[in-house]
DNA sequence: ATATTGGTAACTCCAAGAGTTACATCGTCA
DNA sequence: TGACGATGTAACTCTTGGAGTTACCAATAT
């Protein structure tokens, strides 16, 4: 599995603008303060929440960032999928004629237990919402 | 969640061991060649995978790799926690003394859910064996 | 003895994330 | 309307880690 910082930052993020949620925008720089980061990573990070539909970004002077939903219907599973793009199993390349029978169909023959796994993390991370973080946080 | 071809090539050189056994040991070139790689990434790969007493190494002339149990005692989770010993999740560094409370206290809250999620995927994981992939393979 | 194998160190190569700087653009507010 | 403060994004560097490679020592069957 691929991991980078990439998920506990993202959730890091959307708690922050949680805790802001109805005080207006929440400018990238406030933010990477909070995470200790460049307000370009965060921007970054944001651009692809965003194409998720999890933010919304407020151009312009007094601009920033909000959630763009209730934090209740946000759950850790949208924004793993959100900023994890990759597959959470990457597959070396495999030769389909390959003398090997098992380089040749290893591929096919992972690709069921591999979904199945995968289906199970998303179900496990769907079940804590960025509000029970946000709210978990005195 | 950070993932490199680690797991996936470890399945593919136990699912070869699965379809030698009881032939003596199979050696790392041969592996590497079904693999499509060098001989010393699979030696790598198997001292990781001995130490997790997935398999056992004959040294010397006409030495190799064989099993070290029964395939179907061998599970997709056991493979990939001895191969991937990192968390499936990273997390960013975190001051327990920042200002912001959600910088403070995320780790702590984050404990649970992520272990749970891990918990998720062994599980799931844990339900194909390699016996059950090899013998997939025609 | 010798040939063949694993074990491992040392090095290079490559890809991806993270960090940084710079600048165009947008939109508010004085 | 003009200046300021924010996003959007390109371009670059730095760092890290996996993968690949070469080389050589240790072990052991023949």
């Amino acid at each position: 599995m691929l991991s980078s910082s990439r998920f506990v930052v993202a959730v890091h993020a959307m708690s922050v603008l949680a805790r802001f949620r109805g005080k207006g925008p929440v400018c990238s720089a406030l933010v990477a303060q909070s995470v200790h980061t460049n307000p370009v990573v965060i921007r970054r990070l944001m651009t692809e929440l965003e194409k998720a539909h999890l933010v919304r970004s407020i151009a312009g002077r007094a601009g920033g960032f909000e959630l763009n939903r209730d934090p209740a219907q946000i759950t850790l599973a949208d924004v793993y999928f959100a900023v994890e793009d990759e597959t959470v199993f990457r597959m070396h390349k495999t030769d389909p004629r390959s003398q090997c029978p098992v380089a040749a169909q290893l591929g096919q023959v992972l690709n069921a237990p591999l979904k199945a796994a995968e289906c199970a993390l998303h179900s496990s991370l769907a079940k804590t919402s960025i509000r029970d973080v946000a709210s978990a946080i005195v």
